[in-house]
DNA sequence: GCTAATATCTACAGCGACTGTAGCTTCAAG
DNA sequence: CTTGAAGCTACAGTCGCTGTAGATATTAGC
């Protein structure tokens, strides 16, 4: 019926002391408690939780996350802010993408040209010292 | 002849505080100060600087700079060591890539599939909200 | 030489998104 | 009723900076 922290952490994989700061942090309500001070979750909370860690995993902030909930506990709305903030990610990914794509080349050529002699010929080495780049 | 630390971050691009941060850090050794106890660079600390940022710009951590950097003041040595951060450092630009790419997959079906209307019918919200994910 | 503007100094707080720790208290099983 | 696991709060640490406060130093113009 209603789950204790650990329960919840278990079943979606989160660590318990990120759930307390989920909650701290606005992106999960604070649950019922126990006599003893200890935290009971509705089943609810399970597909909560799930959401922000898919959210995560997505690379959404975790403010993205809070405004991404926001928006989905009101059906109404329009979902043009839902469909803005994925596609202010979406480029985030695509400029990180062109970044690492050209940092894979540097460090691959650099790797090639290594002949795995003496420091003094490295070109790995000479590649970081050299004011050119 | 020797530089004051503005002159030394104006000329690398670097701020005044990152530059006492890595020395702080052991990337930069501590320069001569003046009477009135401010730093003053002698020429070599814009290479060793520039380097460092190169460095960084490649991605290597702080940890794998300072390395770099230890390996380089020793030039008898073999390069293999070099060689391995390197490597270590593409492979990490390279799994980093494709979970990049799949995200890139993910968020733009997801923005496809959005038709602009209410939240409730919003698909990026389901995906998210979707336990099967 | 004097003043005022600019630069530098140290020490510390803050960012984001957790993770780990210490020192308790509570819960559940036997 | 005991014991061990799990939970509680509060806080420090991670990485790589960046920003701030309040004091001191340097430099340029007059």
């Amino acid at each position: 019926m209603s789950l204790s922290i650990g329960e919840l952490a278990r079943r979606t994989g989160c660590k318990v002391q990120t759930i307390r700061y989920y909650e701290d942090k606005g992106l999960l309500p604070a649950p019922a408690r126990t006599a003893g001070n200890q935290r009971r979750y509705p089943p609810a909370a399970l597909e909560r939780l799930a959401f922000v860690r898919r959210g995560r995993a997505l690379g959404f902030s975790l403010e993205e996350v809070r405004d991404l909930l926001t928006l989905s506990d009101d059906p109404q709305l329009s979902c043009a802010a839902v469909d803005a903030i994925a596609r202010r990610r979406l480029e985030d990914v695509e400029r990180r993408l062109r970044e690492l794509e050209s940092l894979k080349g540097e460090l691959g050529r650099m790797l090639e040209q290594c002949r795995n002699g003496r420091v003094a010929d490295c070109r790995i080495i000479e590649a970081l010292a050299d004011p050119a780049l």
